[in-house]
DNA sequence: CCATAATATATCGGCTGCCGATATATATCG
DNA sequence: CGATATATATCGGCAGCCGATATATTATGG
């Protein structure tokens, strides 16, 4: 059951809208501003990431508008999608947890990124049972 | 200044390499544990990676070992690659986080995911049926 | 008044990158 | 003796991201 992980532009995307229905050039801006501008999706990723995310059920088209001649086409997170972000948040939170702790215990064990060339060089001991860090 | 995102496949290789050097397949077998098996590396994968990110001078062959017979090539993080590491967590967590904060926003404002229809401002077209839920 | 930018949609070709399949070799276990 | 685990590596297919491009309307500035 556990939904494979989800492209980095779907993400975005999801994030997006995950407070109100969103058309998609406000998406666009959103995810930039959301980001202080670090993070921007392009024109052409979009939309075919807003027909596979329609496609596999995480948005739907909420409704369409026609603001100043310009057509507007909002969509939104279905139950599904916003569940699939959630999960997604969830799987990141962990990574970038691991990743912190891990780096941590690199430091701890070497400080140069060296791990310190004792021993003589050749056949060395096999690499004792790290004690589990847990993704989760 | 700001470096591009790194790949999933690549986060997982520094994250593995961050607390000790490693060879390919214990590389492997260590996103995998540390996942709880969720989340694994395919071998097809690894080699490529492994080379873009010697390329990208995140990671070095550490050194060379031949244990029983079968060859075990060893690669270990630079400095560059710990800083690299270290700023995709922070963007990962960030990510995650901002996530987090806007499903929140969307619940309180307005469980049913479904913004109600206004008048004058916008010709609305279709308007797909669905559960009836106060939004302003 | 016209050029440019902003708003808003959408498509397409190229390139990158992930993955399954495959290949090779040794050691161990049943 | 065959299956499994360890360990390396390559290749072709396919998915997905991005730059470029197209079209149309409105706002802004020179």
């Amino acid at each position: 059951m556990t939904a494979k992980s989800m492209t980095r532009a779907a993400f975005l995307v999801l994030t997006a809208l995950a407070d109100q229905p969103r058309h998609g050039y406000g998406i666009l801006r959103e995810v930039e501003e959301l980001s202080d501008g670090e993070v921007q999706l392009r024109v052409g990723t979009l939309y075919g990431v807003l027909d596979r995310l329609t496609a596999d059920g995480l948005i739907v088209l909420d409704r369409e508008e026609v603001q100043q001649g310009r057509l507007r086409r909002y969509y939104r997170l279905t139950d599904e999608g916003v569940a699939a972000l959630d999960a997604e948040a969830e799987r990141m939170a962990a990574g970038a947890g691991a990743a912190k702790r891990r780096i941590a215990e690199g430091r701890r064990a070497g400080t140069p990124a060296r791990p310190a060339a004792d021993g003589p060089a050749g056949l060395e001991l096999p690499t004792p049972p790290g004690l589990a860090g847990g993704y989760a």
